[in-house]
This record gives C-alpha cells, sequence and structure tokens, in this order.
DNA sequence: CAACATCTATCTATCGATAGACAGATTATT
DNA sequence: AATAATCTGTCTATCGATAGATAGATGTTG
C-alpha cells in the first residue's frame, strides 16, 4: 500500500467515522494531504472502492487484535474485557464512532460491496465471541455473543449522542461481568 | 399540523430512516408528494428545522405508546416485551430502521438542536425502562435500562447490516426474558 | 381584502468523475 | 551503456448533477 494512499484512507476513516458516509468527499481528502481530488481518483478509483477498502482495513485490524488476544495466556474475562476495550478506545467523543457502526447504520442504502465487508465486520467480532463465550462455559454462547456485539455497538451510539462516555460504561461495566 | 407538511414529513422520515441525514433533500420530498422544493421550504424554513421537528414528533410517538403501556394493567414482563417490541417494529429490513439510531450515529456532525432532541428520545425511553426495572425489582435498573436500550439500538444496525432479522431477534428473546 | 400556499426562476456551492497533459522514475531493448 | 518504452503520480480544467436556499409573482380560500 502506497504512502500516499494510506494518507488518503486515515482522512478518509476520520471522515466516515463522525460524518458517515456522505460527509467524506474526494476533495475534502485531498484537501487535507495537500494533493488535487484527481489524484485520489489515481488511487481509488471511486468512492465505492475507497470505503469498501476503508472496512477492509478496519476489519484486518480487530482480527489481528482479537487473534493476538484468543492466543494470550489471560483469562477469558480478561480477553472479554479486552474486547470491551476496543470498542471503547474506538469511540472518541465529538470525534469519532466504530467505523462499522456508523455504515452498518447507513447500511440500507450503501453500495452491496460495502454493506458486504461491515458484515464481514461484524461476523467477525461475533465469531470470536462465540468461541469465547462457548470456553467459558456459558450456557447459551450464541446469545452472549449477539447480545455483547449489539449493546456495544447501540451504546456507543447513545453515548455519542449524549456526549457522555458514562453512558457507554454503564453497559461496558455490565459485559466485562458477564463471565 | 397542515396536511402539506405532514406529507413533507412522512417522507423525510422515510428518507433519514433508510439513508440518513444527507440522503434526504428537499427536491426528492418535493417530487414524491408533488409540489415543489421552495414549497417545502414554505413549511420548513431549513433541513436543520424539518430534521429536528422530525426528532420531535417521533419521540411524542414513543412517550405516547410507552404512557399507554405504563399505565396499562399488563405484567411488567409484559411491558418490557412491548418495548422490544416497538424496536422490533421500527426496523424494517432493506427499508428503514430507527430514526434515532441513524441520527444518533450521525449525531457528532449534526446541528445542535437536532443532537439534543435524539438525545431526549433516548432518555425517554431509558426512563422509562428504569422504572420498569424497579417496579420488577431488578438489582440494577439503572443498568439493566441501559443496556436494554444500547442492545435493540445496535441489534438493529447489526441486523440491518446482515438483512437478518434473526440477528435482531437473538437480542430481542434476551430482553424479553430480563425480568 | 387578507392570509395562506404554491409557483417560477435563480443563486452559490459542492459533489463524484473524467479527459488530457506532464515530469520523473523504472524497465526493456538494442 | 544508450536509447526507447512504459509506468507512476500528479496536475489543470471541466463535466453534468445535485445540494440548500431565496426573491418575488401567482393562485386560492375564507
Amino acid at each position: 500500500m502506497n504512502e500516499t494512499a494510506e494518507k488518503i484512507m486515515d482522512a478518509a476513516e476520520r471522515r466516515v467515522r463522525s460524518g458517515g458516509y456522505g460527509a467524506m468527499s474526494f476533495r475534502d481528502l485531498a484537501a487535507e494531504i495537500g494533493i488535487k481530488s484527481s489524484s485520489v481518483h489515481y488511487h481509488f478509483p471511486t468512492k465505492e472502492a475507497l470505503a469498501s477498502t476503508l472496512v477492509e482495513r478496519y476489519t484486518a485490524r480487530l482480527k489481528t487484535y482479537l487473534d493476538d488476544e484468543m492466543a494470550s495466556e489471560r483469562s477469558t474475562r480478561e480477553k472479554l474485557a479486552a474486547f470491551v476495550d476496543y470498542y471503547r478506545k474506538a469511540l472518541e467523543l465529538d470525534h469519532s464512532i466504530c467505523l462499522c457502526v456508523m455504515l452498518g447504520a447507513e447500511s440500507i442504502e450503501l453500495p452491496v460491496q460495502i454493506k458486504e465487508r461491515v458484515q464481514a465486520f461484524y461476523e467477525t467480532g461475533e465469531r470470536w465471541l462465540e468461541e469465547l463465550f462457548e470456553v467459558a462455559g456459558k450456557e447459551d454462547p450464541r446469545t452472549a455473543a449477539a447480545v455483547t456485539l449489539a449493546s456495544l455497538s447501540g451504546a456507543m451510539v447513545v453515548a455519542s449522542t449524549a456526549n457522555d462516555r458514562e453512558q457507554f460504561e454503564k453497559t461496558a461495566r455490565f459485559l466485562e461481568k458477564l463471565i
């Protein structure tokens, strides 16, 4: 991956995570990194391609984080806390929420490729959680995984709206005690 | 409220709930109900005013629904199920999600007035849930309310992304048994 | 007549995308 | 090694479409 392409993606990720798909424009990205919008098209032919690559990178990062975590010597409880912490860090009040919560909310009218990749992000998280709850001997790992993933996503939306991190933590504390 | 104004709001709500704030344009709304975009401006001077009124109406509807439900003779468990059902109905696969989940996700870059009203929507729901869990003798009503609200919102995002209602129901079933 | 409601016409700003040119680096051919 | 061909990355300039918003004329209704 080219250096310029990465700068573009970094800027694009910030825009989407704060304002959504429509808030990311080639002109703004170009201006931010000091090139012309036509040069952005050189690296990413279409907006769809850019956003799609964005989600791909985002999911790859989650996967790396989760794989490392699963391979670690930490307890299942600590691993669950690590998952919660990943979401905690994704929420920056007044700046950004999780990329896939944003695009997930907007997914109905997004190009299919983007939608599919957002879906893949959620599947990655859900599968990992399910395995964790299974190892921990939870009675219904599938439900626990779904509830955990959903409540973290939703708590982020609520907290971002209220501009109040405590709105997120109320849910986070509950989840960290699920195992 | 004028008849035309209501038609505008109905159309606007559909647009926002499927594509977000940016997907709602005066031209589209006007075309859908057979008037000119300048006439939409007559009823709602700005886009912000329209969206803000939209959230106000949306919250008023929730409040009416919840007040009726709370005043009913149904059990606390049935009342909780009724809350879940409100969200269930708000999710129409491939068509729309909850207005305030969408605007909540996008809230960072939305005009403050809209953001505040989305916040009021969540407060309405959370207060009602808290009271319900209190009546039901739940150990920590505040947490239960937060988790319920968050997980319903998040489950809607996940289910909408996957285009799979079961993704919502996994969480819904869990919540309906919380009391 | 007065108000309410809608119209025509237009403005400025921005959007994603494309065409065509150019300099400089790299690679292939002689 | 020298030259030719190609690739890379950026530029300027422009396209048609769409955005929200406004002024002022026109119609409608009580």
